[in-house]
DNA sequence: CCAACTCGGATCCGACGT
DNA sequence: ACGTCGGATCCGAGTTGG
C-alpha cells in the first residue's frame, strides 16, 4: 500500500551538488559579497536596543532610560557583557520567575541564561571559551542583595523597566502597566501599547476603557490610524497591505492563499523592503497563518514592517498547510523543487482511489496535524458504513465526512479509513522517506505535524542557489526535524555551517542523523535558545565569517486555533519564543554590521 | 447563525519498570 | 506502592466563510 513507486525513491532525493566539500568548513568568503550591496543603515539606535553592548559605561545609559541601577547591574552581572538583547532576555526571565512560574518548563528551568551551559553545544563551548572567559563584569556588588532586591522591587517598576528596555517609551510603558495591572504579562503590556498606538489619534484614544482590569488589556484594537513604533523608524506604510488605517486586528489573509507568487503563475508582486530589512543576512520566519488577531501585525512590526507572505501548501502538495512567512528574500526567479509533488490525494496515493467513495469529495488533505485518529474511531466509522446501504444515508455520510476531514483519513479498504502513516506524511511534506524513522510513532506524528512543507519553503529559498554557489552559513532557529535544511539540500545549496537550535532531543537526533548521511558541512546543534547569547553569536560569526541566512519557524502551540487554553497570541511563552527569534536576528544583524 | 477548520491540551487508564 | 510512558477520550475557542 505504498505510494512509493521506485522513481519516488530514487529521483526524489537524489540531488546533485554533493560534490566536493571540506575545502573549508569555515569559509564563507563568497557569501558576503553576493549579498545585496546597498544597505541603508537603520536608525534603531534610538532606544539602544540591539546596539552597543552594555559595558560598564552603558549602565548610565540604561539608568537614563528609567531603568533602576540595581537592575542593570544585576542583569549585567548575571549576563556578562553580553549585549542589550541578552539584557532583555534576562529581564524577561526575571519577569517569568517573578510572576509566572508555570511558564518556563524549559530545560533550564528559567535560570539565568548562562547557568544553562548545556551539554549539547559543548563543541562550541570549546570554540569560544576564550571569548567567554573575559567578559568584564559589572561593578562588583553584594551578591546577597540580589535576590532581595528582586523581590523588593515593585512589580510595576519591573514591568515598566522591561518594557522600556524593549524599546518602548517610558510613558507608554507606565500607561500600559497602569491600565493592565502590574500582574499583566509583558506581552499583554506590549499588546496593550500597540493597541493604544493604533487606536485613533488621541494617544490613548479609547482609553476610555480605562476600567479594563488587570485582565483584559489587549484584544481591544479599535480601528484608527496607526502610530509609529519608534524603534523601527520608517513605518514604511508602503509595504503594508491593508490600506485603511490598519488597526491591529486584521492582517487580512489573501484568498486564495498563494503568497507573492506560485511556481507557474506569472504574476509577481512588487515589494519594497525597508532599508533596515535588507540583508545580509537573509532571514526567513515562519508561523501559522491563522494566528489570533493582531499577532501577525505585531510580528510584522518587529520584523521591519515586512509584509508577510501567506501561502497554503495545498498549492505545492496534496495537503493544506496555511502558513505565513516573513522574509527579505528576492521574489523573482524562484523555481520549484523537482520532482513536482502530486497535488491530489489520488496522485499521491493511487491505491486509495479504488476505495474512495463517490460521496467523499476530498481531493486534498487538510493540514496535517500532530495527532491521529484512534483505532476505535476508525472502527466506529467502519461499522456505521457496513451497517448502511451502499450510498449511505445523508446522516452517515455527514458523520463520516466530518471525521475524515477532521482526522485526515484516507480510504484504504472497503468501508475502511485510516490515518496517514508517518512515511506518507513525510512524503507529503517533502521529506526523504524514513526521515523521522526510529522514534516512537506519536513522536513522529508530532514532529511531522509541526514541520515545514519542504516544497513550499524551498520555492521561496530557491533564489539563494545562484547567490551562494559556494554554499551558505545558516542559523536555524527552532529547526524541528530540519525542514529548512532539507529544503536547502534539495535545492542543491551547499550548507557549509549550520547552527541549529532545537529544544526537542528527538528532533535534534533526526536532524543530526540526516545531516551525517547527506552533508559534509558542519552542524552544531543547540538545545536551549537561551544559551545562544549575542556573545555566542558573535563568536560564531567570527568563526565562520557570518551568517547568510537566519531561518526559523515558531513552535506554535498556542497560536493555532485549536488550542483554547492560553490562546494568548504573543503572550507568555510565545512572546519569549518570538522575541528570541527577533533578538537573535537583530543580534546577528548588528554584529555583522559592526564587524 | 451555522459549519468548518485549526502546526492542541488535560486527564484518565493500562502497561511496564522500579 | 510508585513513577513514567504512550494511547484514548473528551475537550472546545476563536475565527472565517457560507
Amino acid at each position: 500500500m505504498h505510494w512509493v513507486s521506485d522513481n519516488e525513491d530514487s529521483d526524489k532525493f537524489e540531488w546533485d551538488s554533493d560534490g566536493e566539500e571540506e575545502e573549508t568548513s569555515f569559509n564563507l568568503a563568497g557569501a558576503g559579497s553576493s549579498a545585496p550591496a546597498s544597505r541603508n543603515i537603520d536608525v534603531r539606535v534610538a532606544n539602544g536596543y540591539g546596539k552597543a553592548g552594555p559595558s560598564a559605561s552603558s549602565v548610565q545609559e540604561y539608568v537614563a532610560m528609567g531603568f533602576p541601577e540595581e537592575m542593570v547591574l544585576k542583569a549585567m552581572k548575571d549576563n556578562g557583557d553580553d549585549g542589550a538583547e541578552s539584557l532583555v532576555e534576562l529581564l524577561l526571565t526575571y519577569k517569568a520567575l517573578g510572576n509566572d512560574p508555570s511558564v518556563d518548563n524549559g530545560s533550564t528551568s528559567g535560570c539565568a541564561p548562562q547557568a544553562a551551559a548545556d551539554s549539547d553545544d559543548d563543541i562550541l563551548e570549546n570554540w569560544d571559551s576564550e571569548d567567554a572567559a573575559e567578559r568584564n563584569k559589572g561593578p562588583a556588588f553584594d551578591e546577597s542583595d540580589d535576590e532581595d532586591f528582586l523581590r523588593e522591587m515593585s512589580q510595576k517598576d519591573e514591568k515598566v523597566d522591561s518594557l522600556v528596555n524593549m524599546g518602548f517609551p517610558e510613558d507608554e510603558a507606565i500607561m500600559a502597566v497602569t491600565r493592565c495591572g502590574q500582574d499583566a504579562s509583558i506581552a499583554v503590556l506590549v499588546d496593550s501599547i500597540y493597541a493604544s498606538q493604533t487606536a485613533g489619534d488621541g494617544y490613548y484614544g479609547n482609553s476610555s476603557d480605562h476600567e479594563d482590569n488587570s485582565y483584559g488589556g489587549r484584544k481591544k484594537g479599535r480601528p484608527g490610524n496607526k502610530r509609529k513604533r519608534k524603534s523601527f523608524g520608517g513605518q514604511s506604510q508602503g509595504s503594508r497591505g491593508p490600506l485603511d488605517g490598519s488597526n491591529d486586528e486584521p492582517m487580512p489573509l489573501p484568498n486564495p492563499m498563494i503568497g507573492f507568487n506560485l511556481p507557474n503563475g506569472s504574476m509577481s508582486v512588487k515589494r519594497s523592503l525597508p532599508g533596515q530589512a535588507i540583508g545580509p543576512p537573509y532571514f526567513y520566519y515562519e508561523n501559522v497563518a491563522l494566528a489570533p488577531k493582531g499577532v501577525w501585525t505585531t510580528i510584522s512590526r518587529f520584523l521591519y514592517d515586512i509584509q508577510p507572505e501567506f501561502v497554503d501548501s495545498k498549492f505545492f502538495c496534496a495537503a493544506a498547510r496555511k502558513r505565513g512567512y516573513i522574509h527579505n528574500l528576492p521574489l523573482v526567479n524562484r523555481s520549484a523543487l523537482r520532482p513536482i509533488p502530486p497535488k491530489t490525494i489520488f496522485e499521491a496515493f493511487p491505491r486509495t482511489k479504488k476505495w474512495w467513495p463517490s460521496w467523499d469529495p476530498r481531493r486534498q488533505f487538510n493540514c496535517l496535524q500532530t495527532c491521529v485518529a484512534s483505532a476505535k474511531l476508525l472502527e466506529r466509522i467502519r461499522l456505521a458504513l457496513t451497517n448502511s446501504v451502499d450510498p449511505p444515508p445523508q446522516r452517515v455520510q455527514k458523520y463520516v465526512l466530518e471525521e475524515c476531514r477532521k482526522w485526515n483519513l484516507a480510504w484504504v479498504g472497503l468501508n475502511k479509513v485510516a490515518p496517514l502513516e508517518p512515511d506518507e506524511m513525510e512524503f507529503l511534506l517533502g521529506f526523504p522517506k524514513d526521515h523521522t524513522r526510529g522514534i516512537s510513532r506519536t513522536e513522529r506524528y508530532r514532529s511531522l505535524g509541526n514541520s515545514f512543507q519542504v516544497d513550499t519553503v524551498a520555492y521561496h529559498l530557491s533564489v539563494l542557489k545562484d547567490m551562494f554557489p559556494h554554499g551558505m552559513n545558516v542559523l536555524s532557529l527552532f529547526s524541528g526535524i530540519g525542514g529548512a535544511e532539507v529544503a536547502l539540500h534539495r535545492l542543491g545549496i551547499r550548507m557549509n555551517n549550520v547552527i541549529s537550535v532545537e529544544k526537542s532531543e528527538v528532533n535534534r537526533t533526526i536532524l543530526k542523523s540526516w545531516w551525517d548521511q547527506t552533508q559534509t558541512g558542519t552542524l552544531i546543534e543547540i538545545s536551549d535558545v537561551q544559551t545562544l547569547t549575542s556573545e555566542k553569536i558573535e563568536s560564531y560569526i567570527r568563526r565562520i565569517g557570518g551568517f547568510d541566512l537566519v531561518i526559523g519557524g515558531s513552535p506554535c502551540n498556542n497560536l493555532a486555533g485549536s488550542n483554547r487554553h492560553h490562546r494568548d497570541g504573543l503572550e507568555g511563552e510565545h512572546s519569549a519564543l518570538f522575541y528570541h527569534y527577533f533578538r537573535i536576528l537583530d543580534a546577528v544583524k548588528s554584529i555583522m554590521e559592526r564587524l
